[in-house]
Formats: C-alpha cells, sequence, structure tokens
DNA sequence: CGAGACACCA
DNA sequence: TGGTGTCTCG
C-alpha cells in the first residue's frame, strides 16, 4: 500500500517533463524513505536517477518497498492533467495493476482521478557511478541551460574543461566554433563533497557505456586503454575518497550548515591528486586562497537544508540584498585538470530540468561519467552522462 | 442593403476562430433580427450555430432578409486584417456579391476596407435539436476546455454524468482512465430553463445524426431499442417542455434581469421530471432549497446584460471580493440522472470559444444531442452534438 | 524569446 | 500519415 501527497502536483510534473524523453519506461521504487527511479536513456547512454524524499511529501505511507512500473509517456499525459497548484495524491494497492492519481483544486470543487495502468518493468539494476570527482561545478540553473543550447547550435559536442581558469565549454562545429569561459566566483578551492544522497553505495559505474567520440578532433593520444588502466585507478581512488568523505561527514554532524567551512582539504586534497594532470603544483597556494572563498560560498547553507529549502532560500535572497546573485554565483572546486567532451543533445535534455530549481551541480572527473545533479528540496533529479573517448 | 456596425471587431474574429474548423462555407443569415448562422460540420456530427443580435450592434440595418454565403476561411482572414478593437462595419448591397468590410482604427486615422467574395450557398435547413434538457450545467469556459482538453490525451470519447453527486466527465484511455468530478455551487436544482433565444420552435432533433460509439466496453445493456423507444419518449416530452417554456418566458418578459429568480420551478420542475431516473424521490426537497442558490447565482444578472457585459462584469468581480468567483463557481440542474458519451475532438473544437465569455453552459438529455451554448452579451455561439449511441 | 502544441499541407 | 509553419505558453 502506497499512499504519497504531495502539496503541489507541479514537482512531479517537472520532473516527469524533464524525463519523459529520455526514457519510456521506468520503475518508481517505493519505500518507506520516498520513492525513487533510475533508469538508463533508451540509447544506454545517459542515466537518470530521480530521488523525492518520503518527507517532502505532506504525507507518506508506504507499508512495504514496491515497484510501480509505469510508461512515462503516460505519466506524463496524466498529469498533465494536473493543474500545478493542485494536490495531487498517489496511491496503489499492493500487488496493484494501476497507480492512482487524485488532483484535488486548492478550493476542492473540482476532484479528479485517474488511474494508470501499471507495468512489469525489468528493474534493470543500475550502477550509479562512483561518488567523488575531481571536480564540481555549481551554477545557475539557466545559465547552464542556455550554455548548452547555444553551443548546441553550433556542433554536436561539448568539450567542459575545469582548470585554473575556470570551467570552459567549448563546441566545434562546421560554421563556427564557440566557448563560454565562466570564471568563478572567488578562487578555486578543492572539491568538497560529492552529490548529497543514499545512493553512494553502488559503486559499478559502468551501467553508463562510453560512448564513441564521433567529432571534434583534438587529443586522441590514449582511447581504450587509459580507459581500462584509469579505471583501477578510480577504483583505489574512490576508496581514498570514500574515506575522506567519511571524515567530513563527520565534522559537519555538529553543524550541518557549515560544512564547507569546516572541511579541511589538506588530506584529501592530496590524496586525491593523484593521476594524468601536472598543472597542480601550485594548488597548495589555492587552497590557502579557497578558505575565503569557501566563507561566502551561498551553496553552503543553501544544500544542507532540506525540504522547503528552495522556499525559503527565496525568501532570503529577496530579503537581504547582498545575496540576490546568489543563484548566479558560479562555484568553481577542483582537484585536478579536467576535461571531458560530452553529447550537447542529452546535455540540452537534461537542463530540462532547471524549472525544478534555480541551481544546477556538475560533478566530473576524467573519464567517468558526468554527473548533473539537480537538488530541489524535496529530492533531486540526477544525470550521469558517459563521456565520449578520445577527449584530452 | 445590409449595414452592421460592430465596436469591436474582436467578437467577430472569435466568432470565426472559433468555427473556422468545423466549417468550410456558410450562410450568414442577415434579417431585422440580427445576423444568424447555421451550418454542420463538415463531418455532420456536429452544428454551430451563431447569432448576433441586432442590438448588440453599434448601429444595424437590414431592410430584407438576405443569405450571405461566405468561405469561413476566406472570411477568417480578412477578419484576421482587423485589429481587435477596430470598429468593423459589414456592408453588403441587395444581390451584392461582395460583402464589405470597413474597420476603422479607434483613433480613426486608419480605415481598412475589404471586399469579400460571396458564394451561393445552399441553405441546408438544419433542424435544431429541442430545447428543454433534463440538466444544465454553468461553469468557467475556461474549465471546461480544461476538462475536455485534459481528459482528449487520454482517450477520445468522455462520459458525461449528471447525478446528484455533481457532474462528472469520464475518459477510459488505452494508458489510463481518469475522470473529473464538479461539485457544483449549492445544491442541485431542477433545469430552470433551456437556452434563451429564437430557435424555440424548430423541432427536428435529427438533423445532428447519432453518431457510432466506438470505444469505451461499458453498459451496451439496451442498445439500439432503447434509442428508438426513447425518441418517442423524447417527442411527448418535448411538447409537455415546450408549453412550460412558453409559460416561463412570459413571466421572464417582464424583467430580464430576473428570469432565473421569478421562475417558478414547482410547475414545471414536476412537468419535466419524467421518464426513466428514479433518483428524484428528494428533488421537492432540493426545489426549495435552490431558491437560496438562485437569489446568489451570479449568472442571471449577468446572463440578460446585453452589449459589453463581459466587460463590465470583469470590472466588477475586481472591485467586490464576493463575486470574483462568479466564474468559477459550478452551477448543476438536473431533473433526472444523465449519462451520455460525446466525441472529445468536437468538444475540444466546441471550447475554443471559451474566449468569447467566461462562461459555458451545458444542456444534456439523455440519447439527445448536447447542447453547449456561450451566451456573451450580443449573441451567442452554440454547439450541438450528438451522443455516441449505446452510452450508459 | 524558446519550445511545445496544434493546424495545415503534401 | 508525416512534415512544416504558426501560435500560444512558459
Amino acid at each position: 500500500m502506497l499512499e504519497a501527497k504531495l502539496a503541489e502536483a507541479s514537482v512531479l510534473k517537472k520532473l516527469l517533463d524533464a524525463i519523459k524523453e529520455l526514457v519510456t519506461d521506468a520503475n518508481f521504487e517505493c519505500s518507506e524513505e520516498g520513492i525513487t527511479l533510475q533508469a538508463m536513456d533508451n540509447s544506454h547512454v545517459a542515466l537518470v536517477a530521480v530521488k523525492l524524499v518520503q518527507n517532502g511529501f505532506k504525507k507518506y505511507r508506504c507499508d512495504r518497498p514496491m515497484p510501480l512500473g509505469v510508461n512515462v509517456g503516460s505519466l506524463t499525459k496524466v498529469l498533465k492533467c494536473a493543474k500545478d497548484d493542485d494536490v495531487c495524491t498517489l496511491r496503489a494497492a499492493d500487488e496493484a495493476d494501476v497507480l492512482n492519481l487524485v488532483y484535488e483544486a486548492k478550493n476542492s470543487d473540482r476532484i479528479s482521478s485517474y488511474d494508470l495502468k501499471l507495468m512489469d518493468i525489468d528493474a534493470e539494476t543500475l550502477g550509479i557511478p562512483k561518488t567523488s570527482y575531481e571536480a564540481r561545478i555549481v551554477l545557475s540553473s539557466a545559465e547552464f541551460t542556455r550554455i548548452v543550447r547555444d553551443l548546441s547550435l553550433l556542433g554536436d559536442s561539448v568539450r567542459i574543461e575545469v582548470s585554473k581558469e575556470g570551467v570552459r565549454f567549448a563546441s566545434d562545429g562546421e560554421a563556427a566554433n564557440g566557448n563560454v569561459l565562466l570564471k568563478g566566483q572567488g578562487p578555486i578551492g578543492k572539491v568538497e563533497r560529492g552529490p548529497q544522497g543514499d545512493d553512494s553505495d553502488e559503486e559499478d559505474g559502468d551501467a553508463v557505456k562510453k560512448e564513441k567520440k564521433d567529432d571534434g578532433e583534438e587529443g586522441d593520444e590514449e582511447e581504450e586503454e587509459v580507459d581500462k588502466e584509469e579505471e583501477g585507478e578510480k577504483e583505489k581512488d574512490k576508496k581514498k575518497k570514500d574515506k575522506a568523505k567519511v571524515k567530513k561527514e563527520k565534522v559537519n554532524d555538529g553543524d550541518v550548515e557549515m560544512d564547507e567551512e569546516e572541511y579541511q582539504p589538506d588530506e584529501d586534497g592530496e590524496e586525491e591528486k593523484d593521476e594524468d594532470e601536472d598543472e597542480d603544483e601550485d594548488e597548495d597556494g589555492e587552497s590557502k586562497k579557497r578558505k575565503k572563498k569557501s566563507n561566502s560560498s551561498p551553496r553552503s547553507a543553501k544544500k544542507a537544508k532540506t525540504a522547503s529549502s528552495s522556499k525559503s532560500k527565496k525568501g532570503k535572497s529577496k530579503a537581504n540584498d547582498g545575496e540576490e546573485d546568489e543563484d548566479e554565483a558560479v562555484i568553481i572546486q577542483m582537484n585536478s585538470h579536467v576535461s571531458l567532451t560530452f553529447s550537447l543533445k542529452y546535455l540540452v535534455n537534461f537542463s530540462k530540468s532547471s524549472n525544478l530549481v534555480k541551481r544546477v551541480e556538475l560533478y566530473m572527473s576524467n573519464d567517468v561519467p558526468l554527473l548533473v545533479s539537480y537538488d530541489f528540496g524535496q529530492g533531486y533529479i540526477r544525470y550521469y552522462l558517459a563521456p565520449k573517448i578520445g577527449d584530452d
């Protein structure tokens, strides 16, 4: 028995709008912690992971874990029948073959009820790729949308390069080449943490296939071999980082809002700096400067809040003028130089989630899938996209 | 000789936008009472009737009845050349082969003149179906649009069911079933009147063909036989109702603004309650309560106003807070349980008229065409749609 | 201003 | 039935 009441149907509507062109069928996994969905896109290049946490619901009850296999297109249609501000209740009996959605108008003189046929979907065990990264970018989701849309006019791929200079998005096309450089707010610091969530333990990052790079002419120096040997490197690397992460989170337990400030980068900053890149010689210098930046990071306070964070954040930014550019600031954290090439088609698709929340986070390491994370108060939607191989 | 001056071209524009996809050619019948248009849609399933009453014009003169056969698409194009707030004058000489449209900008520094070629169109004598109904629903035209558009995502047909519970729109589709229940404002009363207009005398309700029901799996218990025998019932029924209606209209003649209040439901309320349904046992009680509802009915005052009613109404609802939900309230009147199935495609099409006026009225009786009526101050646009047969 | 939806056309 | 153009919505 599942009964989940959302205060506003709009969240669900936006989520499904965001994934409907990526995924045709998917299981909504309901458990007492909330509802999650994980699915590969149809070409198995991208992976999408959605979570709606239990306490983001007005009311939530799920007696025992149950997968609800839905056709995403059908669910999207049914959700189109909800007004954005309708109260939306999802119900499914155990072993039910339909998911019942009830929409109640705010003034409650209209009650709509929809029964969506459920289907059995093979629960493909999807490995979520590694959870620690060499680079983390936080920027306005609207700006991210704009960048990938702009570049998609020129070419099919974008090379995302994180360096001390900032983060550069570059695309080469038939008619024109273009690139966008984001400078970042303050000095570049170390990557302070991976995405927050409960899927940190799943470790087989191979669910997202490597995509054959089909355009762009630069840097094919390593190819597959590096891919293999990096895999080994990453494995060790990840263990190290997980250890570091544990320490970090313990420190943060005392004061969640201080997580960025209290984090000690010196240890794992040195540890994590390992492979291919050799431009990190002066990173210690940057680490020192970074402390100043961290103190002014708007993200630190926002990120730790749960549930209604997006609302409260908005109110805050209205209230005090000093932070109204909070949505615009670009935060760049980097342990080592990262350069990856991705299909713009997917990134454009991912960026549809920008209507969910003002900020988006990008996590990258060389030769592993990019993570694009939209964390809204009541949960998150995350996309993983394998890089095109052969990028420099 | 016809000369008809409209204060705002927008009315005509909207009217033609509303019918242009339903009708390709039609006669505008001009007489001293105004201009009417009646046409079957191209597949002869739906009938559309438009009236522009004489006193809704800024100036109106029509010496003798004349039909103006126009290609609706062409007229639409010509009307697109008018700005919404242009003063629009229609002119046609007797026996003319063109209709002249003149648009004068409000500041009158621009005068446009268009001559639309006329054509001879067989005046198919169109029977308007019966004018008294077992159920009457008045609701926000935007909400009606929304409901039929939502349900059209799921299936091809909608079952509209009026009961004491309210009015339910239900559609079954491949992927999902859905229904919308509107509760109605206040207790459910008797049907207090049919649509107001001058077409009450035309009685052959068969102009709108019965449409073969092609989907929906429930309730085929009766089929054709009932259809036949109901036809006889309706014939008697209609006579009774027409009598009642005459009486009613006489009452209303004295004070058109009071038509709902002054109407005495006891007589024809009893008379009209006749056939199939047996859930009217407590309707007398409801009739008494209904008076209270009627007094607060926003529709009564609004309906009778002419010309600029929609504008003034809007201003009013802004001005005094008590009536701002005037546009949202659902009024349900029912003599007996009604359940009919219609093609959503047509209803969606009809609902395009919602930009003409905030409220729409639905009139229904079992096994006869649905009437969807948009009454704006200067006239009306009404649609008749045959039910799919075999519905329960 | 972009994108989805809808109608028209081929 | 699919593609294209327009329109309205976000």
